[in-house]
Formats: structure tokens, C-alpha cells, sequence
DNA sequence: ATGTATGCAAACCATTTGCAATGAC
DNA sequence: GTCATTGCAAATGGTTTGCATACAT
């Protein structure tokens, strides 16, 4: 991630913490920080042990449950959950993707569209002021697809 | 809901159990039909309910655990996440909604727009298959943001 | 008759909670 | 010194699993 963008996030959160009487901890940093190192979805315990190796900050779960919730509320992460599984994903400057998400294998792959991002920014919002958004396409990915024709011409032979 | 879309899901699910050597158990109608009914969000637990009252056919939550599986990967149900609670939707001629949420106090209230169904729809994806998808609009909501102003002049009038 | 689907209860596991110790202010 | 925050361990609760029974085919 670009140094600037994790320059800025540490100010957005410096800033909120300090508005809201809550502590600079050196937790809170590190573990942003260490978000804005990973340039792709992230599981918590990817983060941990992000935080434990790599001569970085080893940080106890409750912890980064807790410091990811405040993250959420300051909308510098997003959370996902795909296919039972949770992933996180650094948000700010970062937020204008679309996910392609297969039904069949869960596989997900990220695609951008100018025009997407414009439609959804023109749209006008009744006492709500928007301010990011996500997208899931969900599809059968060629691969999944092959497998079933397979699968159904093979059920027509048996039949036979 | 309309009740040709109840019939046109009975029968997609018949004819996906009859290709696919499954049985055609009470249950799966009897839930499929109790999804239909209802025209909003729905937990498992209001499903639940709705099938243990109103003279319908309860069922054991493994059941409906199964089923509702089942439904989603024949994409005749949607799941969401919102703040901890997962959340049920029919989506077979309904998938064409947009969802808005202030990250706030976690209300979710629905929109249309027809410019943003065009954009995604017009989006040429390589080696996938798209049928259907869901936005979540992110923000906050006009009386959040009023209590956040409040609280800030508050804070404000304190230091002084 | 065969094997899938159901229902119960137990198991699972990610997340939350309670509380004592720590440390930011 | 005060009180928010951390970290540990225990609790929670939604979801999954195993297995005996029921039943669709």
C-alpha cells in the first residue's frame, strides 16, 4: 500500500481517538499498520500472524477483535464473509473494487467498472450520506460450469 | 409474493431435486413456500417460526439449515451478514435491489435504481457467468449523523 | 428394498465477555 | 492516580456433524 495512504489512515484514526478522549495505543498502530501492508483480503488469523512474525507486534486475539470493530466503525476496513469464512480488507483509497464471487467453488476474484462506480455515486440518497460501498456479482465461474455439463451428460448415459 | 413466482420456484426446485436424483420431501416445499411468503429480511429464527405456526409444517433446525443451503446454491435465497446477524431473502425475481446501511446504528433500508442494475448488467466478465448480485451502500443515516454533531459540540462545550 | 432426508443431541469454533493487570493520559 | 485498554481464560451461540429413524423412490 502506498506510503501516503497509510500516512493518511494513521492521522484519520490519530484524530478520532483523540476527539474521543480513547488512548494511542501502540497496539491500535501497529495493527493498522500491519492492515495496510496487506494489498488483498485478509483472515484475522492472517493478521495475527502478520503481527507475530515479521519483527512486528504481537497483539492477543481480543485485541484485535476489539481494534478491527473500531476500525469497521471508522470505515477504514471492510468486512466479508465469504462462503463462511471472514475476511477483512483495508478500505480507504481502496474502496472502489467490485467482487465476482462463483456459487459453486466460492472463488472470488476483484474487478473494477468506471461505470459501476458512477451509477452508484449518482444515485441521490433520502437522509443517508454515502460514503463507500460493496459489490458481490455472484455467477458460475467456466471452470464449475464445465464440471456440471460433465456431470449432466454423464447422469444421460446412465439413464440409458 | 406474486404467486406465479411461487409457482415458477416450485418448480425450478422440482425439476433441479428430479435431475439431480433428490427427493421431493414436504419440507423442502414447505419452507420454500414459507421464504416466499415473506417479503422482507427473515432470520432463521423468524423462518422457524413461521413454519412452527400459522397451520404450516414445522421442521428441525438441521432441516432448515440443509435446506436453506440448498436454496443458496440454487440461488432461490440470498444470505446477508449485517452487524453479527445473518440474514435470509428470497431472490428469484427480486434480486434487483440495492441495500443501504449506516455503519452507525446498523439500519438497512432498500433502494432501486434502475442506472445501477444497467451498469452492472452492461459489465462483460471473463469466464463467468453472472446471474444475479447485491450492493450494500455504506454511510450514515441523517439521525446518527445528528447525534454525532450533537455529541461533538458537547465535548466541545466541556473543554471549554 | 434402497439409500436419501430428517431430527435430535452433541460437537465445533469463531467471536464475545468478564475480570485482573497494565499502561496512556 | 484514573480509567481506558490489554490479555487471558471462560462463556456464548449460531452452525455443523454424527447417527439412528423415517420415508421418498
Amino acid at each position: 500500500m502506498k506510503d501516503n495512504v497509510k500516512e493518511t489512515v494513521r492521522n484519520l484514526l490519530t484524530s478520532y481517538l483523540e476527539q474521543n478522549n480513547l488512548r494511542k495505543t501502540p497496539e491500535r498502530f501497529a495493527i493498522l499498520d500491519a492492515v495496510y501492508d496487506i494489498d488483498e483480503h485478509f483472515t484475522l488469523e492472517e493478521l495475527s500472524e502478520k503481527l507475530n512474525n515479521e519483527e512486528r507486534f504481537p497483539v492477543s486475539r481480543a485485541t484485535l477483535y476489539n481494534t478491527l470493530k473500531l476500525f469497521l466503525e471508522l470505515r477504514l476496513v471492510i468486512r466479508h464473509r465469504f462462503q463462511g469464512t471472514t475476511k477483512y480488507e483495508a478500505c480507504y483509497d481502496n474502496n472502489s473494487h467490485c467482487h465476482q464471487i462463483c456459487t459453486v467453488c466460492g472463488k472470488v476474484t476483484e474487478f473494477r467498472s468506471k461505470k459501476i462506480i458512477e451509477a452508484i455515486a449518482s444515485v441521490r440518497h433520502k437522509r443517508f450520506h454515502k460514503d463507500g460501498f460493496t459489490l458481490y456479482v455472484y455467477g458460475i465461474c467456466s471452470s464449475c460450469r464445465a464440471n456440471l455439463t460433465k456431470q449432466a451428460s454423464k447422469r444421460n448415459k446412465q439413464k440409458k
